[in-house]
DNA sequence: GCGATTCATTGACCCAGATCAAGCGCGCAC
DNA sequence: GTGCGCGCTTGATCTGGGTCAATGAATCGC
């Protein structure tokens, strides 16, 4: 609800290796400066889109944390993911012309609006960002499998184990630290995302802790063993 | 591996209201014809692509039935999905050029083989299959986002009716019963999907039907309170 | 048609994680 | 500063679903 103008070309953006842009060459670079015509600004504990909300656009993050859910009627709330800078939001939308989840910012957030219709229209005649198009949804397909697994087979320690490893991972992809995060949800919302309580995520910090695995203090986590968590997940199961 | 010449093109098949040439007028639709040049049959018990098997195309199925799995190192076995006519399987591999889980044939079947550039390249040309492909890939992460609400935030009951529900909905749609489904999968595989085990996934069974809910002969499953089954999902929490 | 094998049911028991409850501490508003 | 409230931790207890085990019922291969 705040466009403004726009300041930074996605050709010149320091998020073009991670966001739309990869992969195209220069000259098609510049055609999807044509998409992005508008920025919103998003504040902490606003929403991006509702459940519900007409789908006009997707949206690309330039700065900011969001996480993505989905509320019932009966109360129950479940986080579908957490998304950071250069990562694309609303491809739920597409399907019914609607969105079915909502998009809540984490932190003080600014996204760049990428109208659908132009999007089609682009990637008819840029065969590379139809390649891409395709690959980003592709890539939310795998990653929902991933957590499918997470949720339909791990244990909680595997669980916040994989958990941490994947936002540190993509932390990393963006220049932060391998082993130093910042968590900008709360212990509930990582519970809801891994089909926990927040006590339980709670007590798996305590005991990931006392193992000498990480170090936490509030939402810093400092990771001091990320082999001993990955033997977690991959020896899990005997 | 058994390619055969095609007998029924797209624009001709009794599935085409479910399937590919959904929205697309006459003369687009004979385009789509092109798409499907090859048909391929797969036994009972056999794959139809596995993980870290080369992407080359998305296949439609024409008859029968698939689970896809994620299959890990440790032994884990998830699945992530159950398959039949009409739907579309394939789409996790775009990402990254080669397929991310293992798709299996329940019972004997026939796919259509829809080459990947093919699709690319029509769908550049013919706004309707853009557009649909598009809608396709954003069903399937809506769906799971669906199970990941599921596998997050219900217990055994709840999803074990939504799961039927489910089921026996996409049957209808293609003219079966409302009311009368044979499963095709076994317990463990609908304990895999639903994230419990074989047992809980028979001792559910027993009391849907103890409650008067459902009908249970071995697979073949009759639902007896279709209303029952949704309270049950949308009271489930409190 | 018949044994072998896979699939399903049911019972007894156990445990990971949920629930209930009591504090604590950090950050924010004033 | 100071007080308030939200988020976090930790303890005690409970329970839904897992695990282990035995048996029965279909289906398959020959």
């Amino acid at each position: 609800m705040h466009p403004e103008a726009i300041k930074v070309a996605c050709s010149n953006c320091n998020l073009r290796e991670l966001c739309m842009p990869i992969g195209l060459s220069p000259p098609d670079q510049s055609r999807l400066d044509d998409l992005v015509t508008v920025r919103r600004k998003v504040k902490r504990g606003d929403t991006l889109f509702t459940n519900g909300e007409a789908f006009t656009s997707l949206y690309a993050i330039r700065t900011g944390f969001f996480k993505t859910c989905l509320v019932t009627e009966d109360g129950r709330d479940q986080v579908t993911g957490f998304q950071m800078a250069g990562e694309v939001m609303g491809l739920d939308g597409i399907v019914n012309d609607q969105h079915s989840c909502d998009a809540v910012a984490l932190e003080d957030a600014e996204v760049c609006v990428m109208p659908y219709h132009r999007i089609e229209e682009i990637a008819r005649e840029v065969t590379a960002l139809q390649s891409h198009v395709h690959k980003i949804m592709s890539r939310e397909i795998v990653r929902e499998h991933g957590v499918m697994l997470l949720l339909g087979s791990m244990r909680a320690e595997e669980r916040l184990a994989a958990f941490l490893l994947n936002l540190v991972k993509r932390l990393h992809a963006r220049g932060f630290s391998q082993s130093e995060l910042v968590l900008r949800m709360t212990r509930e919302e990582i519970g809801s995302y891994l089909g926990l309580k927040l006590e339980t995520v709670s007590r798996t910090f305590s005991k990931f802790v006392e193992d000498g695995l990480i170090e936490v203090k509030q939402r810093h986590v400092r990771i001091l063993d990320t082999e001993g968590l990955e033997r977690l997940i991959n020896h899990g199961n005997h």
